[in-house]
DNA sequence: AAGTGGTCTAGACCACTCC
DNA sequence: GAGTGGTCTAGACCACTTA
């Protein structure tokens, strides 16, 4: 029933733009009850095909926007996922009143002090990725007795506290001389990189740069 | 009672790894049908929270694997969104028989011939994207009489070719001097790119390499 | 005011998988 | 074999939007 509906959009048998029937005729026309079609025409609509609005229908969206499930999985796993040995070693910790930039994405008062690591990830060995990462005291006050040594911070925090809202930005940048030395790769090479902040109930949790090796894909299926 | 199961989760009420209580007690507890537990859980499952399995029951995922939506506008709706008006220049209109690692993308035959498209695109006359681009003409015969100067090849497949499966690949490449003249950066420069390949009933229809200017980023909630 | 989708209920049967 | 989630039905009421 809905792999016809999807045809029919896919087929322009339904144009972009055109109202198709209500969920009661369609579920006449199919045979089955008008929750099923209800379903399947939110799950079309989840995906980008169907524009829906009460009272005004359904309509095949106009210019589809494409809707993708995008997957992060944890770094280690990511890692052993290909087969691979993941370590981390921990590069610096410190506590530190940030840059006005990290100022703002965390939203702290100019004279407060944050926990700053930098850690690297390896994959047999290899330079994986560069975690940056700022972490507000006094959103996880556990974070003072942990030394990150067993459960690298990406996992220590994924089990450790809970995450309610955030932000992803992916962007790419060029390799400093710093970090060429990190990821053993050379200075001014593009790099991936993934930005994201979390939040709980309302507060800022951690805010953290992951920049990869080169040649770092991300991938998702449509 | 989704945002109270949420809470659970989140409040380590249950804790990765726990098995949480079937359907039919949940049902019991919230005073509700089991349907809208059921319809809650597959939620909480489709972004991470929940590993369900028939028999096994339901469990807190071990390691939360993010899932997150990702929406990839036109480019054109992408740019207006912005408040800037897009135009588009078809740079190079041939056919061709493409390099060996475009063969493997599209899977076509050593001495098939393909139709190669690239495009600017800009946003109040700023370089926005560039798109290099191979149509596979088999699949889309009425590409011929097409010269996209109208609509731009990004928006004409996208209205004229129906899309079933593909795959989207999201990574950085550092600027040639071609590109560079074409998007107004620097040689050497770091550079989002995404590669989307696009089938349809089992063809090969489009392979697109769409390079963004310095400085983009793809950004989302959680 | 009326017609649309959004959400829920109560119940049924099925599919899978672990014991 | 038995217990779990997956999916469906038939019906109800509600929320929103447009006419």
């Amino acid at each position: 029933m809905q792999e016809e509906v999807r045809r029919r959009i896919v087929a322009r048998v339904w144009q972009p733009g055109d109202l198709i029937p209500n969920e009661a005729d369609l579920a006449k026309e199919f045979g089955c009850a008008r929750s099923t079609v209800n379903r399947a025409l939110q799950e079309l609509a989840a995906s980008g095909l169907l524009d829906r609005r009460r009272r005004a229908g359904t309509r095949v969206a106009p210019s589809p926007v494409r809707k993708t499930r995008l997957e992060i999985p944890l770094l280690r796993t990511e890692i052993e996922a290909k087969g691979a040995v993941c370590n981390h070693v921990i590069l610096l910790r410190e506590m530190r009143i940030p840059l006005p930039s990290v100022q703002g994405r965390m939203s702290t008062a100019a004279n407060e002090t944050l926990l700053h690591l930098q850690a690297l990830y390896t994959a047999d060995g290899e330079p994986y990725a560069f975690e940056d990462r700022w972490i507000d005291p006094k959103s996880v006050p556990s974070v003072a007795e942990e030394d990150f040594s067993t459960l690298s911070p990406n996992e220590w925090l994924v089990r450790e506290v809970p995450a309610d809202e955030g932000e992803i930005v992916f962007s790419a940048i060029t390799c400093s001389q710093d970090l060429a030395a990190r990821l053993a790769c050379r200075e001014g090479e593009a790099l991936f990189v993934l930005d994201r902040t979390t939040m709980h109930a309302g507060r800022m949790v951690t805010s953290v740069r992951l920049v990869f090796h080169r040649g770092y894909r991300l991938q998702t299926r449509l």
